[in-house]
DNA sequence: TAGATTGTTAATCGATTAACAATC
DNA sequence: TAGATTGTTAATCGATTAACAATC
């Protein structure tokens, strides 16, 4: 076995299509599973699932016979997931979007554990958002130092993150999702940033309507 | 002028990332921006805003000069959201996640009109939701067949869409803004869809935290 | 004029797809 | 064994980047 190849950035962005799938097939039953098959499903190539699966590890195909859906589950599982210990993560922004956005972090399925979260409207400060009290964006300095977040979720406007992403920056934040527009590849390229832009996605589908496909 | 070579969809996804920087651009009072300069700020090459612009239209670049930012904001408005007639949509789910992510479409800066909104939970029927009320999801034929929305907003859980995806389709429906988890191309390839995963955009954050970028 | 910048063609780079020997 | 499927290498495809003449 050679060291497999590094996953490219569209292979990453792959794996979790890989994961949901593979778990509603081992949901129904299913043990095993051929490239063809996963492909036809996914909307993908048999060729592309499988150079997919040689950059992951370990994936044990068997000629004539397909994949184990348990072993390709626990090796995703251990890329996307590491071994368990989950990603302290902070929510800046307690708006609608961030009341939403939060559930995933808390719902104990991707990986991560909201410590604390921070909006900039004093009349919110105290009330529970998934399960914990919002605080005031104050705070922000004094709580990093104490327990280090490595995670910043951006439920705020453009003008609000560039004001506060240097702040999380300097405190130590290694990873951003963020929902602002403002990006933050550009001034921060040493964090890691998912940039999750709804308005742009809605306008990329206003495009491909009006335009044709 | 030759025809403008078709934007592929790589392009089209940055068209509204270009009309969001034009729009900040113009907002300062910048009135003309070269093609390094944009660039620089995207965190993009020169080499790749001159194609893409050459793909949109007339841009009408100037040698020495750059590009007028009212001109490339009065073609990326045409192309993004046409004559002004906006794209009649409803929301599907009118939970935490589709209250947040009605406000995109009632906002009024993307080219859209949310004119229904629909649940299971009849408990949520008659109340408002941005501004409308919340109809039961039993009324989504009748409503269709009066109304003809182009666009649904899915913000159900993946078993929800299963289920109420064939129904929009046969309704007419021809464009989705989908963040559930059930992938709306496979099943129906001749729609129009724009998948919104937010569990995979955080466990592709996760894996690049862990296992390094 | 000289410097800067476009529009466009050519070169490069990387991702996807095809092909096929190995083998279950 | 025969059929199916993997792992991997090679071929193709498409997107990005570089280059440069034209020209403001």
């Amino acid at each position: 076995m050679q060291p497999s190849a590094k996953a490219s950035v569209p292979v990453i962005r792959r794996l979790p299509k890989y994961y949901r799938y593979l778990r509603s097939l081992k949901e129904v039953g299913i043990a095993s599973i051929s490239s063809r098959e996963l492909a036809a499903q996914m909307g993908t190539t048999a060729s592309q699932v499988r150079q997919d699966f040689n950059c992951i590890g370990n994936v044990n195909g068997r000629q004539g016979i397909g994949y184990s859906v348990d072993n390709l589950l626990a090796i995703l599982e251990r890329l996307l997931f590491g071994d368990g210990e989950r990603l302290p993560a902070i929510l800046i922004g307690c708006g609608r979007l961030g009341t939403a956005v939060s559930s995933f972090i808390t719902n104990n399925s991707n990986g991560y554990t909201l410590i604390a979260a921070f909006d900039a409207n004093s009349a919110l400060v105290g009330r529970p958002i998934s399960g914990i009290p919002i605080r005031h964006i104050d705070d922000l300095e004094a709580f990093c130092a104490q327990h280090h977040p490595q995670v910043a979720v951006l439920c705020l406007p453009r003008s609000g993150a560039q004001q506060i992403s240097g702040r999380l920056v300097d405190l130590g934040i290694r990873g951003f999702w963020n929902f602002s527009h403002y990006d933050l590849s550009v001034p921060y390229p040493n964090a890691v940033v998912e940039n999750v832009h709804l308005g742009d996605s809605l306008m990329s589908l206003g495009y491909r309507l009006r335009n044709g496909d």
